[in-house]
DNA sequence: AAGTAAATTTTTTTT
DNA sequence: AAATTTACTT
């Protein structure tokens, strides 16, 4: 077979070993996407293996595209019976309810909706205020949070009320959601994401039956990404290859990233374990990048205590230097990749780069920056398609008309547009649905069914409405009714769901730009379906798809420039890379700053970010940062001077970080030179940025120290905005400011409170009696105060 | 009931 | 700075 000529020994040997456990280690760019695809066509071809019994999981839909298209090109030309699975673990349990979940009698049927997370905060948003909680303690997302960590470990209500009960107030609360959470679920026949593999498992596990029909079916079983895996999945993993134990995995305990998702890297270490006459074969040879970039990238890993020791190499050239900018402000770290961006179009015109970031938030000034350059960009990530109100309006009204238990869809469309159903009826509507434990759905054909003036607490015109909105679903119901039985083609149901709910006609009665651009969105939306009309596909199928794209995967290969997050950019690689925002507290993450263990996460992360690279890298970062819209002091990243300094070729403008970490000290860079109190660059260099010497408090003072001092940068409009520097000066002359506790609580300055202890003033708003201060304590965060009230002094 | 103004919150990372 | 939620007006 011609396609393992190309392939390096232990690749062939990774090929070829069919049978039995099979854990692949495979360091970044050591070719382990095509190791599974090559793998995948010798089966079917050499060892003669019905497509059909192949199933190969990834995390993401762009791993599994990008799979299934270069498994269609090995396998080009051959005529076959069937193709493959190729899916996302999701996707893959999606399928298997979608036939079985009957079989689990937890009262599920077929036609069950699922969840993403704007529903479930919803639905958690309506549990937390069913116990009488203040929705500011017990916020959704941090209890979702809390109830998804729990499920993806494996544990259940029961399991996780057992494990909080006691410890605290919030704690117990939390418990008692979850607890709320499941029974709405349930009764909406409903599940969210990590339910849909929970369910699965315990489907595998409960039912004999079952298990054995998907063990007869998948006989070969591949994982990408193994690191990445959690309990659950492993757990399906287990039950799916139970018998016929052909499982291969691949992966790279430095690139795991999803510890947030309760990744457990011990699968991946403790694979011989759990499959005693596993076999292990090494990739070491990396052929993606230049040697330069793979000593980078190996420094920083190197940090990590918990990681297993061990080297990359590539027969690649050394390559050139990375590259290393400082900017002044985010703005000028974008006009800086936005020319280098130029000039490697001008001179190298086929090279693809990438900007890649540590959180979504971080594009926006990126985009800007393209744009004013007339440079066409990719963004992959941040809002999608699906995401879309418009769109989620119309897959909402689909998902009514197939599953109508399905409050949170009821809940979104029964008043788009609207139709006279306001805030009254719907609060009456929800209190006696939740009175008689029945679904909205329910209720509301009980209102309408009664004769009018007898409905208690319904004015007549609202039942009218009710009534209506009724038949409009129902309308929709019938002929969804006909395509789930795949008869009439999906996009004619869209169409249905468009027209006859009378949502196309309100935005064409706005007749806006805005409510165009919707029209448009939703005529994408039918050409979408139309996709699902040719074949097998379905309106279910369809709904799903939207269900679980979230679209990280609709990224345009073909596009020069491509911007994400260093998440999304895991798999993929690019001669070009851009890793950007290297500051302390956006990458690492200050969230992640305070725990060793999370911070080695952050670690893997800047590692895949740079293994991403094939010839160049540049790392940049910038000294000023805009957090929640106010530009504050920023440090560089620890990870900067974790690389080999010599390795680095500066292209900041005057003295940098960089300069000064090298050891050339000048006294013109005030940050490096701050910075170097206390400690001299010689004895402990690799200490001087650690972000906890000079933490970020003390950069905002500094900040605000050097701002008081006078330097003319940038004023602001002296309007009645926070009275800083030279406005200084007005607003003590105002009358009635002159407080005596108010003397120099200006931004900057650190004062004392009687609770929260000592804290730094971080900005100063209004005059006079109505002087509002934000002052951020440690250990308490940051506070507005009144400062009339607050009874501050100065410390 | 619906639209507008004001206040409040938001930033990890993904299915 | 932007988006979302709440409060207020008509």
């Amino acid at each position: 077979m011609d396609i393992l000529d190309s392939l390096n020994p232990p690749q062939k040997e990774a090929v070829q070993t069919t049978e039995g456990p099979v854990l692949i280690l495979a360091g970044a760019g050591s070719g382990k996407t095509r190791v599974i695809t090559v793998r995948i066509a010798y089966l079917i071809s050499e060892k003669q293996v019905e497509p059909y019994n192949i199933l190969a999981v990834t995390f993401t839909n762009k791993a599994a595209g990008e799979m299934r298209d270069r498994v269609r090109k090995l396998l080009e030309g051959q005529q076959l019976r069937s193709a493959p699975l190729i899916s996302t673990f999701h996707s893959l349990c999606v399928r298997i309810l979608r036939q079985d979940i009957e079989h689990l009698e937890e009262g599920y049927t077929k036609s069950f909706t699922i969840y993403d997370t704007d529903d479930s905060l919803k639905v958690i948003k309506a549990c937390v205020k069913d116990i009488g909680m203040d929705e500011k303690s017990l916020g959704a997302r941090q209890v979702l949070n809390a109830i998804s960590g729990s499920k993806n470990k494996g544990e259940d209500v029961e399991m996780f009320a057992s494990r909080v009960e006691y410890t605290d107030e919030k704690r117990a609360a939390m418990a008692r959601v979850f607890k709320m959470y499941e029974e709405r679920l349930n009764r909406a026949n409903a599940l969210d994401f990590d339910d849909l593999m929970i369910k699965t498992v315990r489907l595998l596990r409960s039912t004999p039956e079952i298990r054995d029909k998907y063990n007869n079916r998948f006989k070969y079983v591949m994982i990408d990404e193994y690191q990445d895996t959690n309990a659950l999945q492993f757990a399906l993993i287990n039950y799916l290859t139970e018998k016929q134990q052909n499982i291969c995995v691949v992966g790279d305990d430095a690139q795991s990233i999803y510890g947030f998702r309760q990744a457990d890297i011990r699968n991946i270490l403790e694979f011989e374990m759990h499959f005693p006459n596993a076999k292990v074969i090494l990739l070491e040879q990396n052929y993606r990048s230049t040697q330069t970039i793979l000593d980078v990238a190996h420094a920083i890993i190197e940090n990590n205590v918990k990681q297993k020791k061990k080297k990359l190499w590539t027969a690649n050239d050394g390559g050139d230097k990375i590259f290393y900018f400082q900017a002044y402000n985010g703005d000028e770290e974008a006009r800086f990749v936005a020319a280098r961006i130029e000039e490697h179009r001008r001179r190298n015109s086929g090279d693809k780069l990438a900007i890649l970031y540590r959180t979504n938030a971080q594009s926006r000034v990126f985009e800007e920056a393209l744009r004013r350059q007339r440079i066409d960009y990719n963004i992959v990530g941040g809002f999608s398609f699906y995401e879309r109100a418009e769109v989620k309006d119309i897959i909402a009204y689909l998902k009514l008309a197939l599953n109508p238990f399905d409050d949170i869809a009821l809940l979104r469309v029964i008043n788009t547009p609207a139709r006279g159903l306001g805030k009254t009826t719907l609060d009456e509507v929800q209190a006696t649905a939740k009175e008689a434990r029945v679904s909205l759905w329910e209720t509301i054909a009980k209102f309408t069914s009664i004769e009018i003036g007898v409905a208690p607490g319904i004015a007549p015109r609202a039942r009218e409405a009710l009534h209506k909105f009724k038949s409009v679903v129902e309308g929709l119901q019938e002929k969804t009714g006909a395509a789930a039985g795949s008869d009439k083609p999906v996009s004619e149901v869209v169409i249905a769901a468009i027209e006859d709910t009378g949502y196309a006609n309100a935005l064409r009665a706005e007749n806006t730009d805005e409510a165009l651009g919707r029209l448009e969105n939703l005529e994408e939306l039918v050409n979408a379906a139309a996709e699902y009309d040719k074949d097998e596909g379905n309106l279910r199928d369809f709904i799903d798809h939207a269900a679980l794209s979230s679209d990280t995967d609709k990224y345009d290969r073909s596009a020069q420039v491509t911007m994400m997050t260093v998440h999304s950019a895991k798999g993929l690689e690019f001669p070009v890379v851009f890793l950007v925002g290297l500051e302390d507290g956006i990458f690492p993450h200050s969230r992640s700053i305070n725990d060793p263990n999370e911070l080695e996460e952050e670690r893997r992360l800047a590692y895949v970010a740079i293994t991403r690279a094939e010839k160049m890298l540049y790392v940049t970062h910038s000294m000023r940062r805009r957090v929640y819209g106010d530009e504050m002091a920023a440090e560089p990243s620890q990870f900067l001077n974790e690389m080999p300094l010599e390795l680095i070729e500066d292209l900041s403008r005057g003295s940098s970080w960089l300069s000064f970490a090298r050891g050339g000290v000048r006294q013109t860079n005030k940050y490096a030179a701050s910075a170097l109190r206390g400690e001299t660059a010689r004895e402990k260099p690799k200490n001087l940025y650690t972000g906890k010497t000079y933490n970020s408090t003390d950069a905002i003072a500094e900040f605000f120290k050097n701002k008081a001092g006078g330097a003319p940068e940038r004023l602001k409009p002296a309007e009645p905005g926070p009275p800083r520097g030279f406005n200084k000066l007005k607003a003590q002359a105002s009358p009635k400011s002159s407080t005596p506790a108010s003397e120099g609580i200006t931004p900057g300055a650190h004062v004392r409170h009687p609770k929260y202890g000592k804290g730094l003033v971080l900005r100063r708003e209004g005059t006079g009696d109505n002087v509002k201060l934000t002052v951020s304590f440690p250990g308490f965060g940051q506070k507005k105060l009144i400062e009339k009230f607050a009874n501050l002094e100065k410390a």
